[in-house]
DNA sequence: GGGACAATTTGCGCTGGCGCAAACTCGGGA
DNA sequence: TCCCGAGTTTGCGCCAGCGCAAATTGTCCC
């Protein structure tokens, strides 16, 4: 079996505070793999038998309804733990991770858990941080597919997109793998028409520009007038 | 100060697997109060002090937006734990809790919890197991908004009421704290409106019996129908 | 017991956004 | 280089459910 380097991990939040013995150690419990585009990680109602962080790439987590209708949960960018049903309790997934590029991924068999939560605290502590934010993000998701109207919502998706996973351009912020309108849609509780029109107009008003897979947000200051705009209340 | 006795926990799956001494030492550092019907255990955006328990009562966690609409993020019911902000890391809480009716409540300081958690395993992870399940469940109401009329939602949301919180009567399964139509509007994304004409539609169909500030299920299982019915997909 | 208020019901008109369908256009593989 | 198919755009008609408004009905307090 090959070693892995702590390189791979020293960089992330989630191994800050631990010195580099503990991170080989840590690392020793690991296997690495590679996911092609469009591959699963695990996959939703399967029993969770691992959990994962995301070396490299970007993961899709999507919930499928029995009749077929996918949800994307979220989005897992380069350092996120994810399939953390282990440390709460789950015995399986509640959604499919999929890459949404060419991924490295390492996985612990989740019976290492609690050893680890208890070896190093720091990350136990980390990885129940990272999810109470998802709680309540989740719930903000909530919040506006409540009170929100479509535009307002793709508007929110977009910001935070480009904020999470966006890369400076000459031309914008551009949201580094393909999304398509069908994705976006699947994030804000509408159809790909309607995120296609919306993106139409908003391209037409220079506020964005997008081709295929693509979506550069050009005037964020504007995206987010439209966001927050009030109409309701 | 008075000491509380450990009746008060003894029952609840949250303080099993404890023997008695345990159960009496963890309430030392508890507090137990009364809050009074609408009146806040805690609230949105305060900083967080305490995690709590509630022994008697119902408690409505609500979410405010910045424009003042109002959105039922759940209801807590009796022996469950709540405001457990600390546990996730945060400092502040995200929604405010709110007496349904009178309560009592049992709370910890915040400052306490890593050693309670590190004494009591049980607790801990029965505590991180209750966070997984509010997790999923907010999740599955993202994908009912997403995908769900009207109509499946609220008749999805008084099932899950009456499961959780219905006390059977000779009539079918009351929820068993007061609720009004707008309170079911802010749980399910409508207006209190629509609830209102869905309620008369199904008291006139025999589904359900309403007064003021209640509801009674006499037929789940036509109401279950109404939820699951697949029209979309 | 009566008044006042909160909760609920119901009618009506309107519209945001969906469903359907068809045309179009990139982009990659042979 | 050309072709094929997935992804995208756009038109059109429709309707679920909202906003508004007014009437009605319980409940609690004095």
């Amino acid at each position: 079996m090959v070693t892995l380097d702590r390189s791979l991990i020293s960089q992330l939040p989630l191994f800050q505070g631990m010195v580099p013995q503990e991170q080989s150690e840590i690392l020793k419990g690991a296997r690495s793999s590679r996911y092609a585009k469009d591959s699963a990680v695990f996959e939703q109602e399967t029993e969770a038998h691992s959990f994962f962080v995301l070396i490299s790439g970007h993961i899709r987590v999507v919930r499928t309804t029995p009749d077929g209708q996918q949800i994307i949960a979220r989005y897992i960018s380069e350092g996120e733990i994810f399939g953390v049903a282990a440390a709460l309790g789950r015995t399986t997934y509640p959604a499919s991770a999929i890459a949404a590029v060419d991924c490295v991924v390492l996985a612990w068999p989740n019976a290492l858990w609690p050893e680890l939560a208890r070896q190093f605290p720091v990350f136990g502590t980390t990885t129940y941080r990272t999810v109470g934010t998802r709680l309540q993000e989740t719930q903000t998701r909530v919040v506006e597919m409540s009170t929100e109207q479509v535009e307002q919502r793709v508007a929110h998706a977009l910001l935070r997109l480009a904020n999470q996973t966006g890369r400076k351009t000459d031309s914008g912020i551009e949201i580094d793998f393909p999304i398509s309108r069908q994705d976006i849609a699947e994030m804000t509780g509408t159809t790909l028409h309607t995120v296609s029109r919306l993106l139409s107009k908003w391209e037409d008003d220079g506020i964005i520009v997008s081709r295929r897979q693509k979506v550069t947000v050009r005037d964020a200051h504007h995206l987010l007038v439209l966001a927050e705009n009030r109409s309701k209340g």
